[in-house]
DNA sequence: ACGGCGACCTTACCTATGTTAATGTCGGAC
DNA sequence: GTCCGACATTAACATAGGTAAGGTCGCCGT
């Protein structure tokens, strides 16, 4: 089985094998399966545990009242939502499933016990949501600033390299799930412009994308049409050397 | 002395008197001041501190590197610069003065300490950020979905309302200090269009800006024209009442 | 008093992107 | 094997919003 969320967490410090233990037995209690497009939790409800998703890809999303909607964030595997959320009163966007989801539910109680006594999880958990934070602000900065080329590559970038971080890819390929709707709704363009501007990335052999697979032959093209700095995604460890000791 | 972060945390939750006491103390020690278009601090360096703001406007922004700019947030009186920052090596973004502002440092031992004699300002502060987040998920919905009218529009709205939370509006007036070049950097669009906008809102009586002052006469009326939902601020405390009993 | 500068406003023109709608392809249900 | 729905693709046309250029006003320093 992998451990996505291990995985990325070593990407920021060293873990003991009682964290991992840890991390893997919190994973384990309350395990939930949802189906593509079906909600995981809903505008309005009460949050009553940190999601964490362990298999499969979901997004945050928000709807306009007039039926507009625009997707926020995408979760990956390894990816939680929101740290703490449980001192809000109500969920002020809906999280869905795009493909089948596989999520643990992580109760208060479980999480306030991990901050006691695993303090390595607990910096790891808060650099991992700092880090969320900071992918929100970039695609401030992408919907804001970058014209549809830009934003589609940039997109792509973040996502592959999100990807990599969970173990998630092989070689410069990994599965891409979205429909040309979802990344019309993600990057803030109609689904024929998405068409466009795949042609014209797919023209230029900055990506392959077929039957649900991305392969980016050379990711440094592809972040240089997008000015893409990964400096956001603060995957870079202390200094020390990553070490292949995982699992 | 206006104590915007009480006014704004009493939002949330009931304050004792030690912790206001508290909150005032962290707030004296290591006060800093910047002039208008100052940066507080720089992409690229290391965040040692949580800022908070005392008076004065400041915002967030990201520079492409051909120049492009974008504002991803703006802090208002009492609005706090990203609780646990410091486990992070690098700024990835900048953080600088829009008008003349005064800038407490709260060091990572004064958190701390914080953190552990005063449950409620945790609580407080954790609801904070969780607001601030919903914010910026809030902003991505602005640029990706609706258009430049709406745009503007829900961003007058919601800085009026964070000025109110503030203490720092009078009536249906506030400070309004950002200039058509910095709506632009905002919104993700130009300076033309921003004047074309802000004409527009005026022609149809929705508000009133000149030297520096917005006025908005039917805060419903825009809110309407914006498809503004103010839930993701989450200002409604518990069920109680609010009471008068502030400083 | 003058020059310079930054904010603001305006006009004319141009283009990236949206809209609508028709058509194509593929895989699954029966 | 055919019918259907989800998704992708294409073309023709419409428009929101960008670009470039220039003008006015008030303020600040000398």
């Amino acid at each position: 089985m992998r451990r996505p969320l291990i995985r990325k967490l070593e990407k920021f410090t060293r873990l003991s094998q009682a964290d991992k233990e840890m991390l893997v037995r919190i994973a384990a209690q309350r395990v939930r399966r949802f189906a593509a497009r079906e909600d995981i939790i809903h505008e309005g409800e009460k949050p009553e545990f940190i999601n964490l998703i362990n298999e499969g890809w979901a997004c945050r999303y928000k709807t306009l009242e007039d039926g507009r909607r625009q997707i926020i964030a995408f979760f990956l595997p390894g990816d939680l939502c929101d740290l703490n959320v449980f001192i809000l009163k109500e969920m002020d966007h809906s999280i869905g499933a795009i493909t089948p989801v596989s999520v643990s539910e992580i109760s208060r109680a479980a999480f306030d016990e991990m901050m006691i006594g695993h303090p390595r999880i607990t910096q790891a958990l808060w650099w991992e949501s700092l880090v969320a934070a900071a992918i929100q602000r970039e695609w401030t900065v992408n919907l804001g600033q970058r014209d549809a080329l830009e934003r589609m590559a940039h997109l792509l970038c973040e996502l592959f390299i999100r990807l990599e971080a969970a173990g998630c890819t092989s070689d410069s390929s990994c599965e891409f799930p979205l429909t040309q709707t979802e990344l019309g709704e993600t990057l803030g363009m109609s689904t024929v412009h998405v068409n466009r501007t795949l042609q014209e990335l797919r023209a230029s052999n900055l990506i392959v994308l077929k039957d649900r697979t991305l392969t980016i032959p050379n990711l440094q093209a592809l972040q240089d049409v997008a000015l893409f700095n990964p400096n956001y995604l603060h995957l870079d460890r202390e200094g020390r050397h990553l070490d292949a000791n995982e699992e």
